[in-house]
DNA sequence: AAAAGTAGTGTGTTCGAGCACATTTTTATA
DNA sequence: TATAAAAATGTGCTCGAACACACTACTTTT
């Protein structure tokens, strides 16, 4: 259309220079005519490039929380298998970080172009990111956030609104008394992604100013529980609420149910079976979802649009906070 | 690899016939060893077959309920461009079948590949369906179901179910009562939609025996709010909730704090503007989202990967039933 | 004046699949 | 055995972009 071979027209769409100034002009004036914009998909085709995306990911063998995300993550798979990225997941033991730094290892010997991972562990992650920079490995986090330069983007929930959700629903529930978050974990891995919760959650009765509830914190483990949650009870005889800030609600709805009779409130996080379980009998009141397989998938195809697209990462993906209860679940459980 | 050209190969791919019992042993043999797959982007590279989508949409000009589909389908146009789809929409009065009747002729004129209509009215509906199923055109339908075995999809929500989320809501938020099932309309083109709805609002008291609530359904138009609503609040002093089965709750909310301080709470749906509005101010507690944006992105895009990727169309997708209240607004307004 | 350099431009190949057409091999028939 | 018909197989082009390389027409250097 501008008189000239592709060649030169090439030369004008990447600023190869060396075109004289009446073919620039001339094909930039048609450019603008056609509103000319690249066949991305052509593009790929010819590029020989590999782009390889690494996802260390908790083993759902210990936790059945990341599950979801095997799922997410093998949509991804599937869907930018043609257009040569490759995708692989790497398991490590949640509650081990020598498994988690190991894992890493095999990573870094694998050269990939991006990494997504769960920074359970705060010191373990900042100083595998270090590496990682050095590498020019791009790195993504989802789940839980950490603070460094090195991190290019994080998707996960405002998890202090999360708080503020649960306690907005509590309040609901109940006119009064006294309610018990409850942190459940073996390790304290997860102590940030917790104190947030608490801290929204807090945040709500405070500033409502409801003075007839009276919050109580409680940490416990799972080997805990059975004595730990009975013992609590006796010693709080008000107690009408629980705000369970893992996705260990089950635990505390099991016990509950051999040791009172009392009516007491549940909410808790994530619809993994037994939760589901619990809340379609009527003993769990309340789950919040955190969309797992949903944050581990824009993980990769935030990465891989950038790679194969030359799309933008955001620097933050924040899910909307999703309210479930027994009328709604079975519409978020994939 | 199997020792003949492609042409062969591409024979025994597509079963054109004309392959030699051993050639195609040898060629079956090695697809099996490669796990070969075609790469699905050359293959739309080629094709020189553009295809066209037409999606038939209430004009946002008369309802903001729809505005959010314009974004999603804006979505789906910049996503599928660069594999020969084109996707356009075309807007109709949602007051008038005539309009309604009229954009339809547009479209058959376009002879695309497939619509995507909001069947809003259901006579008129049937027809064209039955013309459009004549000229081989392929339909899909959004927002509300209309039964027609010539109906390739339907994108939306199981409204029962929302209106027995609702009902939970409610139930959660008082404790006994009169509740009003209030049906806003200028015609009655929603009316399945709407007792949907109420059936499912009232299937859950019924289900739960609550026989200290009282429920009563009351029909009115926007023209009429301003004096049907008043009296019937004088007529029914005992009213202490009211479920909108549309979007326009923004519209009791506003006649009801004019009228009385009386705390009576609000149940509606989507996040429109002035919902969200009132939802902030307190006025409404919750809103159910009906997520309209992904509702019409689904609808087309599901057309769209059914063309280019020749991927099955699901008959129904139903979203899930979000459910709103102030804390967890701001997440889902796009 | 010949050689070398340089700015500007054009050509050819590749990616993976689809398809029309050409070519070779085998089989059937005169 | 020659020959036509049928069966089997191979070749070449295209889609849109990326990029290496070849080429022309000047200008500068030796």
């Amino acid at each position: 259309m501008a008189g000239v071979s592709k060649g030169t027209v090439d030369r004008v769409l990447h600023n190869r220079g060396k075109v004289s100034p009446a073919a620039l002009e001339k094909i930039n004036e048609v450019l603008n005519v056609i509103d000319y914009e690249p066949n991305l998909i052509a593009r790929n085709l010819k590029s020989t490039k590999v782009y390889r995306i690494c996802v260390l990911l908790p083993d759902p063998v210990f936790d059945p929380y990341w599950l979801p995300c095997v799922n997410g993550i093998q949509d991804a798979i599937t869907e930018f298998k043609a257009y040569n990225v490759v995708i692989e997941i790497h398991y490590f033991n949640p509650e081990s970080t020598k498994s988690f730094l190991k894992t890493n290892e095999t990573i870094i010997s694998q050269s990939p172009d991006a990494v997504l991972l769960t920074p359970l562990f705060h010191k373990e992650t900042i100083e595998i990111i270090n590496q990682y920079d050095e590498l020019g490995i791009m790195v993504n986090t989802f789940n839980n956030q950490v603070e460094s330069s090195s991190i290019k983007s994080f998707v996960g929930q405002d998890l202090y609104k999360s708080g503020r959700v649960a306690a907005s629903l509590m309040n609901l529930i109940l006119p009064k008394g006294q309610i018990a978050i409850i942190h459940i974990d073996e390790s304290l891995k997860n102590a940030v992604h917790m104190q947030e919760k608490e801290r929204g959650f807090r945040s709500y009765f405070e500033e409502k100013n409801l003075s007839n509830f009276s919050l109580t914190t409680l940490k416990v483990k799972y080997s805990n529980i059975e004595t730990k949650l009975p013992a609590f009870i006796n010693e709080n005889p008000d107690l009408s609420g629980i705000f369970i800030t893992t996705s260990k609600a089950y635990q505390i709805a099991s016990t509950l149910s051999n040791v009172t009779d009392k009516k007491i409130a549940l909410i808790g996080y994530d619809l993994i079976d037994k939760n589901v379980s619990f809340l379609n009998q009527g003993l769990v009141h309340f789950l919040i979802h955190q969309n797992q397989k949903r944050q581990a998938y824009l993980g990769v195809s935030t990465l891989a649009d950038h790679f194969i697209f030359r799309k933008d990462i955001p620097e933050t993906i924040l899910l909307p906070i999703d309210i479930i209860n027994v009328e709604n679940a079975s519409f978020y459980v994939s």
